[in-house]
DNA sequence: AAAAATGATTGATGTATGTTAAGAGAGGGA
DNA sequence: TCCCTCTCTTAACATACATCAATCATTTTT
């Protein structure tokens, strides 16, 4: 049941039997139909998560209605709002799932005690974020550089599992495009 | 000399005096005189960098020749390059001064053996990366829920002491608008 | 199976922003 | 001090991309 996300550990640090135990104690499963929300504008971002299997998808509604998607998650670790997460305010995010998902959810205090008990921890979660970090200052760097058509050859040769299961309209967002120009966009690569 | 970085680290973790010694021991002051590179595309960073005071910027050139900020840095800690720092690749930035300024450095193995023997180190790492990437998530998702003018306003509200100090030229390509763009914002903000 | 919602595509049109070019101040270097 | 480079501004023009609207295919719900 957690092989992923212990394998995802062990990459960065080396856990006892007794530790992997007690990590794992704290991970609570949860299913997710797709549509299902798991945060929504208002509400408190009350644990990490890691993505087990499926998809989620993170995005803003502006106030003309329109979605905009800040970030997907594909089996993987991510931070969910971690601006609410880490502050306790309200997020002004939407979370919800593409696909039916798995998900372990952390609550921040068990969280937090666990950095105590196992500061092994501090390494890892230090480890993810620059991770995430670089991945975020390379998507950054791409939008002001680059034009739609590029940054969509790129991101479909980043995340080609993506391209797969995400619906073209969620991709278009997340590159900032409209989907109709997304859809030109294609269709000028297919000619040629 | 070292006030500021060590007030920094003292926000999120507590020293002995004899850490704070082997800590302070491992940096190294330089001066970087306005528009001196830190580093250059090519370039490998090879050492984690704390701005003590000035200003500086990092940012690509595209293909056109044309200058694309992608960070500002003022006393603070900060990055530089994570990609290249944590691949060793070579980089595709430019860093330099916006003023004159000072920096340390802390070489790359003097870095990784700091987390070996003082492991609280991590947490700090940690706490900074936490706050860097919910910064960056922020700035992604204005980027693409918000037009120009929007940024802008958010831009000063949010860094007043940048609009002091840092040329429009290059706030505007922070914001990936044109400098002619922003200036004529800037008109239209006046007239009202 | 029918109905409804969702997603992709295409065309016509609009607009925010980029590009090019020129001039005026301001500040730093010789 | 003078010159020169850098920065900001303004104007005319160009364009990538968004918006609006209609159609069709696909999937989901009833």
């Amino acid at each position: 049941m957690f092989d992923l996300i212990l394998k995802n550990v062990a990459r960065h640090i080396t856990l006892t039997p007794e530790e992997t135990d007690y990590f794992t104690s704290l991970l609570k499963p949860r299913k997710l139909r797709r549509r299902q929300y798991l945060l929504q504008p208002g509400d408190i971002m009350r644990h990490e998560c890691f993505v087990n299997s499926g998809c989620l998808r993170c995005y803003l509604v502006d106030e003309k209605g329109q979605e905009h998607v800040v970030h997907f998650a594909i089996e993987e670790w991510w931070t969910g709002d971690m601006y609410s997460f880490l502050t306790g305010q309200p997020s002004a995010y939407y979370i919800d799932a593409l696909e039916d998902s798995e998900v372990f959810l952390i609550d921040k205090p068990q969280f937090e005690q666990l950095f105590i008990d196992i500061p092994k921890f501090d390494r890892f979660f230090r480890r993810l974020l620059q991770n995430a970090y670089v991945a975020m200052q390379h998507r950054i760097s791409q939008n002001l550089t680059l034009p739609a058509r590029e940054r969509y050859l790129n991101f479909i040769q980043q995340y080609p599992q993506f391209e797969q299961r995400i619906p073209l309209r969620q991709i278009a967002s997340y590159l900032g495009i409209a989907p109709e120009s997304l859809s030109r966009i294609r269709k000028q690569m297919m000619r040629r």
